[in-house]
DNA sequence: TCTGGGGTCCTAGGACCC
DNA sequence: TCTGGGGTCCTAGGACCC
């Protein structure tokens, strides 16, 4: 019988790079095709880690984030390549640009995988004949393989992608969900990890299915507000919408290393966050933001980990601000044993151009807080226009509260933005 | 010879304000 | 005299993902 389409549901796709990074140096050079291949941080030094290998090295049991040393004991003719990322990016903008030519609604998730809305795709085919095209010209264009998901929402999408691998097309309705998700252990559900799915395994919680069954407070009690969010996809429910900005928006960056060895020496960790910081301020720089909260990692020779970070009242990018909060920040929280990893991270970041507004407004405050009896309208307006004095006027800016009152409608002031105004939505 | 580097999101406690 | 409750900001840690 020919169905209505009353209503039709989403159709999402979620297309995943198999072993990305390896099947891009097979692509450079096919000598490396059906050979067991690795890439590994650096291979001469203790960050050697494999970060993807090719599936002939998977047979031997080498896997992703293991030490490269076990991985060659586990496959002595392991070949191992170091990452060319601008390799990578280039590969991924190929694939990206190949998805947008089905619908705009293209929401890069990494470097190697994205979803898809084609609800609206239908001139293309259906989803199984848009996902056998993109699958085919990703292929035939790049040299590389993918595997599809399709499904009526990004969880589904998921989880399909991940069934068949490598080359895999595979679907994902509702009415599966049964038969397919469900007898699937917690720890195939996106964000249920080792820890999750032991935790839920202590109140007799092992597959998807058991998780979809389970008493709904007793999953808030455990997991919290993630809890609830697990059963719902377990029942295949996702309402989240494919958005093509999401990659856009940055909520942080950072840099850090694990030393060459483990260093006690004062002088040469404040070099490192010195390297450490110039590419923090040259990622803040291109991406044209300000950092509001600089943040260190400190990682001892035990592993054992700590952050430490400071609300600015300046948003800084420049490396010799950046080096100097870290600087601080190490000295005062350093215990003085051996450390293994350095980091700096920017947090809280603001457009650029809209921080220039507040650093003129924070620049007042310094400035008040040296003349305080200056403050008056009339010398804020010469200073800083009318648009402020509006502001200060309605909260009477006197010779005597100018500090208080000043930092207080900084806020308001800043609050007014259009641009904050966008970032709620 | 243990275990990288880039991120996101959530939680929880204390300070502070009303 | 011995004391609420809610909201926000800041900081730190942890789980997770690619």
């Amino acid at each position: 019988m020919k169905e209505m389409y009353p209503k039709r549901g989403r159709v999402i796709l979620h297309v995943d790079m198999n072993s990305f990074y390896a099947s891009v140096e097979m692509a450079y050079d096919p000598t490396l095709k059906g050979k067991p291949l690795a890439i590994a941080g650096n291979p001469e030094e203790r960050r050697g880690i494999i970060v993807t290998c090719s599936y002939e090295a998977r047979k031997s049991g080498v896997k992703t984030t293991m030490p490269l040393w076990e991985a060659k004991k586990l496959c002595p003719q392991l070949i191992v390549r170091k990452p060319h990322f601008d390799r990578y990016r280039a590969a991924s903008m190929g694939m990206f640009e190949i998805l947008r030519q089905y619908t705009s609604l293209v929401e890069p998730v990494s470097i190697d995988e994205g979803y898809m809305d084609i609800t609206e795709s239908f001139e293309f085919g259906t989803p199984i004949e848009i996902a056998e095209s993109i699958q085919k010209r990703i292929l035939e264009q790049l040299d590389l393989p993918c595997s599809i998901g399709i499904a009526p929402n990004k969880f589904l999408a998921k989880t399909a992608s991940d069934l068949k691998k490598p080359l895999g097309i595979t679907i994902l309705r509702k009415r599966d969900i049964p038969a397919v998700l469900w007898p699937l252990e917690t720890d195939k559900m996106h964000g249920v990890g080792k820890k999750t799915a032991e935790k839920l395994k202590t109140i007799g919680i092992h597959t998807i299915g058991d998780v979809a069954k389970a008493n709904e407070l007793q999953l808030k009690t455990l997991l919290g507000i993630n809890g609830i969010r697990l059963k719902e996809r377990a029942n295949g429910r996702d309402l989240r919408p494919v958005d093509p900005e999401a990659i856009e928006e940055f909520k942080s960056i950072g840099n850090s290393t694990t030393l060459p060895r483990d260093i006690s020496n004062q002088q040469e960790l404040i070099s490192t966050l010195e390297s450490l910081a110039e590419t923090v301020s040259i990622r803040l720089k291109r991406k044209n933001v300000l950092a509001t909260t600089l943040g260190i990692t400190i990682r001892y020779k035990d592993r054992k980990t700590i952050t430490r970070s400071k609300k600015l009242s300046n948003p800084v990018n420049q490396k010799e601000e950046v080096a100097s909060i870290a600087e601080q920040l190490l000295l005062k929280h350093w215990n003085g044993n051996s450390v293994r990893l350095l980091g700096i991270t920017g947090y809280d970041l603001v457009a650029q151009d809209h921080a220039y507004k507040q650093l003129d407004l924070f620049s007042y405050e310094k400035d008040a807080q040296k003349e305080p009896l200056l403050h008056t309208l009339s010398s804020l307006r010469e200073k800083y226009g009318e648009n402020i004095i509006e502001m200060a006027g309605s909260h009477k800016v006197d010779d005597k509260h100018d500090i208080g009152t000043a930092t207080s409608f900084n806020k308001d002031f800043l609050r007014s933005f259009p641009h904050r105004a966008e970032e709620k939505d």
